[in-house]
DNA sequence: TTTTGAGTTGTTCGA
DNA sequence: GTCGAACAACTCAAA
């Protein structure tokens, strides 16, 4: 009898699922494992609620897995060791999993390669880091030649998706740990394939039409809201690349298919990111310019905690911090204007920013949020010009100009007047009074004066202090 | 090798 | 209110 372990990390699926076919295209038996890492809740950069949207996805796994005569086997410890204990219980003969990017999943690999018959596959990106370089055999760093050079390999087609196996079969009397007590998924996010597949066929056949138009929209739900499941494999990203080229296969205006074409760029925003994260593993600790790894953070730590809380007294950030402390979830547009107000407004390190986002996100990935934030901060590739810094009260204007976003998330603003909306510290005391919203005691006054910092970090980035000068 | 055009998502200022 | 230019210089990609 062959048996194979199918090891799962973050391809929390049955189907297209190519770390799974390639088990049971290898053995008459599949055991499905995760191990629970212990590394994964000591990590600064994860959360409860991410935690708790895995397991939700992992339950949710055990269940379909059940349905066709097989369930998940959860074990505990470092992944060499519980792998090896599950060889030496079922007689595996290998291991099949979904090849990751970040270098923690790297190094794990690695470890784990060297002392057992690991078989890593693709997934996590349609075309694997290291499969697209340039004609110098180096990889690219700037996004549209890379997107270019994407677009210009045969693009994914629904023939290709794997199906899911109608049966598994797993050896029986394998122990479990138990399921880990973590608090109750968000309800806005539920956990799973079939909640993924929901979502993806609800936005390709209608939101995705409007993507180009609305997507800025913070009060809208004009967006996927799709990456959590992306996160983990809850949905593969062929299969997100296959309905959005079939979404823009059937549009019936150039508009609609210019929405379609808008989402497939985003989703090769987050295969770029994958691949920059693969080739320069350092960003996750460094700044990918050089020549701004040396700027001269201020990191006030009751500036950053007034961002952290959503209290800096800009309503527009304010929204976008508590939204993502309420759901565990930010709006695109909020993610960019967080992030500038943090690195530039307040001078403070991005990746302080980057890894609150890692505890807060349910979508937290390391290569994405990386590159987000180093692209907001104007350190990394592509980056933002350094001058380029959001006002928050014209982003404000521009992209929730009707303030429903804001009073949604900042109710001791609800009754603020429109035009006061996004600078409420410049209403007078009698609209203050009718609006009952006092400045400085219902809602904070600014923590900085924007037009100062904008100068402040335009100084700061200009010149930033070199190390070799300390 | 050299050259040339280009580069997600902005803001401010002055005419 | 609207519009175009300036904001710097650099690095990258490709011919």
């Amino acid at each position: 009898m062959v048996t194979a372990l199918w090891w799962i990390r973050r391809d929390l699926r049955l189907s297209d699922n190519q770390a799974l076919t390639a088990a049971l295209r290898a053995a008459e038996q599949v055991v499905p494992v995760f191990v629970l890492d212990p590394r994964l809740w000591r990590s600064p950069y994860v959360g409860a609620r991410r935690l708790a949207f895995l397991i939700g996805g992992l339950q949710a796994l055990d269940t379909a897995l059940r349905a066709r005569g097989s369930a998940l086997i959860l074990r505990a410890g470092e992944p060499a060791t519980a792998l090896a204990a599950l060889i030496a219980e079922t007689g595996a003969q290998a291991i099949y999993a979904e090849a990751d990017v970040s270098p923690y999943a790297r190094q794990r690999d690695a470890q784990v390669a060297a002392a057992l018959p690991l078989q890593l596959t693709a997934g996590v990106t349609v075309h694997p880091p290291g499969s697209i370089l340039k004609r110098d055999g180096t990889p690219y760093t700037i996004f549209t030649p890379f997107s270019r050079a994407w677009l210009a390999l045969p693009l994914p087609t629904a023939a290709e998706l794997l199906p899911a196996p109608e049966h598994i079969s797993t050896p029986l009397g394998l122990s479990s740990v138990p399921w880990p007590d973590l608090p109750p998924p968000e309800p806005a996010f539920p956990p799973g394939e079939s909640a993924a597949q929901r979502r993806l066929t609800a936005f390709t056949t209608s939101a995705i039409y409007h993507y180009a138009e609305q997507r800025d929209r913070m009060a809208e739900e004009g967006t996927s809201r799709l990456s959590p499941y992306l996160r983990f494999g809850m949905l593969s990203a062929r299969q997100a690349v296959v309905a959005a080229l079939n979404a823009r296969a059937a549009a019936a205006t150039p508009a609609e298919a210019a929405g379609a074409a808008t989402w497939l760029n985003e989703l090769l925003w987050r295969e770029f990111y994958a691949h920059i994260l693969y080739h320069f593993p350092q960003v996750r600790r460094e700044s990918f310019r050089p020549a701004l790894r040396a700027v001269a953070w201020e990191n006030d730590p009751h500036r950053f905690a007034a961002w952290c809380t959503g209290r800096t007294g800009y309503p527009i950030v304010d929204a976008g911090i508590r939204q993502l402390l309420a759901t565990g979830w930010l709006h695109n547009r909020a993610r960019m204007i967080v992030a500038s107000f943090l690195t530039k407004d307040l001078l403070v390190d991005w990746r302080w920013g980057e890894r609150f986002f890692m505890q807060q996100l349910l979508d937290g990935d390391p290569a994405a949020n990386n590159g987000g934030w180093q692209w907001a901060a104007g350190t990394g590739t592509d980056a933002a010009p350094y001058f380029r810094i959001f006002n928050p009260v014209l982003q404000g204007e521009k992209f929730d100009p009707t303030g429903d976003y804001i009073r949604r998330w900042v109710p001791e603003l609800a009754r603020v007047p429109r035009p006061y909306l996004h600078r409420p510290w410049t209403m007078p005391e009698p609209v203050q009074q009718a609006a009952g919203c006092h400045i400085g005691r219902d809602y904070p006054a600014p923590v900085v004066d924007h037009a100062r910092a904008r100068e402040r970090a335009l100084a700061a980035y200009k010149s930033p202090v070199r190390s070799d000068a300390l």
